[in-house]
RNA sequence: GGGCGAAUAGCUCAGCGGUUCAGAGCGCCUGCCUUACACGCAGGAUGUCGGGGGUUCGAAUCCCUCUUCGCCCA
């Protein structure tokens, strides 16, 4: 029967609800998360699977590890993307966020918000995340921004903030200001129009190249490299700007690059932030004219031909091309590959804007953390990232706060329209508290980044100095995207130092890998390419696509999937999650009411294989726990994949068969009791319902206990038993060379085989006496000699440790195979052993090599030699030449 | 233009100085419904570890360089 994780999950997840045990003990050591906060209008995508599975499996590791483990949950108020969406709802009803007004507005957005903003945090319930919802945060909370304007004030105060006049990343679709980090890059085709400016004294013209002809109407002037020895004498003179006719000056500037289109630069300082800084050096005086509405149209200004006024800007940008083509002042357009920036939440073309805005000054806050970082007081995973955060960090720039929208937390700043006194405030002032005059609030909300870098203090109750701040401030492992590192993690990093005593808000930022399709393209909506987790869960449940995104990737590597083929994709999860069922079928099969305690198991009744599992055992939880304490949340998936698949299922429990019923069974159901149960422990965290189910079943559970909150596995040093993994590998092997033989020789499955082991010293031949029933059984044997001499008849194989093993095959086996497959090992083992030879040789080698690796390429090859020299005899013994 | 990363089996990826270390999963080939599992079992095949150079007793693993791809920042 294959696994149906229908029934299962939504039952357990409700079940480990009921019980609490999300929330984290009382007593304990705290170990706390706190989640990326998605924005309110999020769904779920697979890029979120991927890294709150990580979260949930840290926490519910640490969770079994006794830690009190605090996943704190949480939405963000997302100002543009929630604005957005609100906005789309009102255009397809006609209307315009202008039509309501801003409380209008804002009281719909709320409304939109209460009604569908927990929708990805249910998501994330599918997905099996076990996050503390009894502290689910949103940052529009009151008590959240209670400590958003806290903080402004604080920065107001300490004079970190404030209004800069300059060219910033404007929106023309969010119409708002975007911070750097905000306008995207894209490598974007476009042409390069090359413009005549005819100069006013009619003499002749200078050309200039430009990506955004449109802009030409804000040009102040143009200036070229002082040294660029083409425009020599032109300096000081005056050009016409095409179309509009205006006559502007030339001047020079070190800054222009002689090498760009033609040298020779337009200034636009209120459209370029390069020009800006140019215009001040070059024309400290003139005015920064703006030819470009909010909404990126022509602006219906003087400077502004008039059939070119309230054109939209690439509309105008086409005209102007056919205008100056029409003049003969176009001289040509060249294709141009260059990055524009675009929002990164709309993905419009950003217009640079002059304009005035709320900064904070970052180099204070900034510095610390980059020594903390350099000092080594938290690190970030993967390694690499290394540079990207210092090089932001070393280089940081003034953060722009400030969005010219209506939703979000409204900027604290008051002025009195009376004396102009201007200052931040912790309440709403009714009048001037120095001339009583009246007074108005900055119009703008903060940029959402200004509450969510308060997140790992202000979802604790910051700064009310509350329990919870005490007890999981400051938080150990942030997991996040890398693309958020500058946006937000590097600015949490810094508000935890400044605000909370230098202590910063966690130790290790884990940065995940991105979730890619098989051409490496992100996951995204506009391609199509995207999964939703969700048809995952439906299909082959949530276990299946947990463990298929944490075994499929290791540390902060991408992931690819295939959307077109959800089947293939998850097959390891499904596989696995089968597979890991049907063995519980058969283990509890097998299990009566009561199993004695492994602990309470004689020893001595102890088998080959039970001593080989058990030992397996103790490796596994080593292996495990240091995988995870390391975040190698894959390797600790492939060890436990290897425990539970490869050695108990395949190997132990067909070894253990035919000792599960009868009088001694009570030594087999402890072992395979004891292994099955760690082996479920180990592998809740990854694939947390179908364990559960499992455990839930194994016997002597009490109606209450819960395998979420059950014990991590210890390691029993006084069952490790590296002897035991030795001499079952010996029997492995044994196996496996009797299975190839009747592989090669095509024997039938079901026909039962004759073998002879000559074992190769007396303790090698107990190995396999212990051991003869399992040779017997997993080889299909009728027979198997231990004591005798091999037959000359039959097929050989001869193992690493000099044993050999004949299998009689009366008439199929012809000798001249033999020799073949006889003679290929040997020779095999000729080319090793001269490559250790030609080592051992080495002076070099034997003198500075470490010890204990020459002493172990020696031993090797002895043990070769040996293997060697039993295929020779073989050989000669079967006549081959 | 600057920085970072990747290139290993048909596909997706581990391995990152010691050689039965050339691996896993999926796919492929052969044979099996062996009463836990055909989402399975058993047995197989497949790679000059991107090219070139270097360091080393020893390199998929370190350094340089080239090529291709991806990401980040200007």
């Amino acid at each position: 029967m294959a696994y149906d994780p229908r029934p299962v999950e939504s039952v357990l997840y409700k079940r480990w609800l009921d019980a609490g045990v999300f929330q984290p003990r009382p007593d304990g050591e705290p170990y706390v998360i706190v989640i990326p906060p998605p924005n309110v209008t999020a769904v779920l995508h697979v890029g979120h699977a991927l890294n709150n599975i990580i979260q949930d499996v840290l926490i519910r590791f640490e969770r079994m590890r006794g830690r009190a483990a605090e996943w704190l949950p949480g939405t963000d108020h997302a100002g543009i993307a929630t604005q957005n969406v609100v906005e789309k709802q009102l255009a397809d009803e006609g209307k315009t966020r202008f039509d309501l007004g801003r409380e209008a507005f804002v009281a719909r957005v709320w409304k939109f918000v209460r009604e569908t903003g927990d929708t990805i945090l249910e998501q994330l319930k599918i997905i099996g995340c076990s996050c503390d919802w009894s502290r689910t945060r949103f940052t529009l909370d009151p008590a959240y921004s209670h400590a958003v304007r806290e903080v402004f004030v604080r920065l107001w105060d300490e004079g970190l903030i404030y209004r800069g006049h300059r060219v910033i990343h404007w929106c023309p679709h969010c119409l708002t200001a975007l911070s750097d980090e905000e306008a995207e890059h894209h490598e974007t085709s476009g042409n390069l129009y090359y413009i005549q400016y005819p100069l006013a004294d009619g003499s002749s013209s200078v050309t200039v190249a430009t990506t955004r002809p449109e802009t030409m109407f804000g040009d102040i002037g143009l200036v070229f490299h002082p040294k660029d020895a083409r425009y020599k004498g032109l300096k000081g003179k005056q050009v016409r700007i095409p179309l509009s006719g205006l006559k502007i000056p030339i001047g020079t500037d070190e800054a222009v690059d002689k090498e760009f289109g033609t040298g020779m630069l337009k200034v636009t300082p209120a459209h370029d932030a390069n020009d800006f800084d140019i215009a001040n050096r070059v024309w400290p005086d003139a005015e920064k004219p703006l030819i470009l509405t909010e909404d990126a149209h022509m602006e219906r200004s003087p400077r502004v031909p008039q059939d070119l006024q309230g054109v939209d800007r690439f509309a105008a940008r086409k005209k102007i091309g056919k205008l100056l083509e029409k003049e003969g002042l176009l001289v040509k357009v060249e294709q141009h590959q260059h990055g524009v920036r675009h929002c990164y939440r709309c993905d419009t073309v950003v217009e640079p804007r002059l304009s005035d805005q709320w900064f904070v000054k970052m180099r204070s806050l900034a510095e610390p953390v980059l020594a903390a970082y350099q000092r080594g007081e938290f690190k970030i995973i993967p390694e690499r990232w290394r540079a990207t955060f210092v090089n932001w960090m070393a280089g940081i720039r003034d953060w722009n706060i400030s969005r010219q929208l209506w939703w979000g937390h409204r900027i604290p700043v008051f002025t009195c329209t009376k004396c102009q006194h201007q200052w931040a405030d912790r309440n709403d002032p009714a009048k001037c508290p120095k001339c009583g005059g009246p007074v108005t609030q900055d119009p703008d909300v903060l940029d959402t980044w200004f509450s969510s870098w308060l997140w790992p203090f202000a979802t604790f109750g910051w700064p009310e100095r509350t329990p919870d701040l005490a007890r999981f401030y400051p938080g150990h492992t942030l997991v996040t995207a890398p693309e958020i590192l500058q946006l937000w993690v590097s600015r949490m990093l810094m508000s935890g130092y400044h605000f909370m005593d230098r202590r910063l808000p966690f130790t290790t930022v884990y940065l995940t890998g991105t979730v890619r399709d098989t051409q490496h393209r992100k996951m995204s909506k506009s391609l199509g390419n995207g999964i939703d987790p969700r048809d995952v869960v439906r299909l082959y449940g949530t276990d299946a696509l947990r463990w298929t995104l944490i075994g499929g990737g290791s540390l902060g590597a991408d992931v690819i999937v295939d959307p077109n083929d959800l089947e293939t994709t998850f097959a390891p999860g499904r596989n696995f999650a089968n597979k890991l069922w049907n063995i519980g079928q058969f283990v509890l099969g097998q299990l009566p009411q009561t199993v004695p305690a492994i602990e309470s198991i004689d020893r001595r009744s102890l088998t080959l294989a039970d001593r080989w599992i058990l030992s397996r055992a103790q490796a596994t939880v080593r292996e495990a726990t240091a995988a995870l304490e390391q975040f190698r949340l894959d390797e600790a998936a492939k060890h436990c994949f290897a425990f539970a698949w490869n050695e108990l299922a395949d190997w132990y429990v067909e070894a253990v068969k035919p000792r599960m019923s009868g009088d001694h069974a009570q030594t087999p159901q402890a072992v395979l009791a004891y292994c099955f149960d760690l082996a479920l422990r180990l592998l809740h965290p990854v694939v947390p319902f179908i364990t559960e189910e499992l455990w839930q079943k194994l016997p002597g559970r009490k109606a209450q206990q819960l395998l979420a909150v059950s014990q991590w596995p210890a390691p029993k040093p006084e069952l490790e038993d590296p002897r035991a993994d030795q001499e079952f590998a010996r029997v492995k092997t044994a196996i496996e060379q009797i299975r190839s033989i009747r592989a090669e020789y095509r024997v039938s499955p079901k026909t039962k085989l004759r073998a002879t082991i000559v074992a190769r010293g007396h303790d090698k031949a107990a190995t396999f006496e212990g051991e003869r029933d399992t040779i017997v059984r997993l080889a299909q044997l009728e027979s198997l000699a231990l004591d005798g001499v091999a037959h000359r008849v039959g097929a050989h194989a001869v193992f690493g440790d000099g044993s050999e093993v004949v299998v009689a095959l009366e008439g199929a086996v012809d000798v001249r195979t033999e020799c073949r497959r006889l003679s290929e090992e040997k020779d095999r083992l000729e080319r090793q052993l001269e490559a250790l030879a030609a080592r051992l040789t080495n002076e070099n080698f034997v003198a500075r090599a470490p010890q204990d690796v020459v002493a172990r390429e020696r031993e090797k090859e002895k043990a070769w030699r040996d293997q060697r020299d039993v295929l020779a005899g073989k050989l000669k013994s079967l006549g081959c030449s």
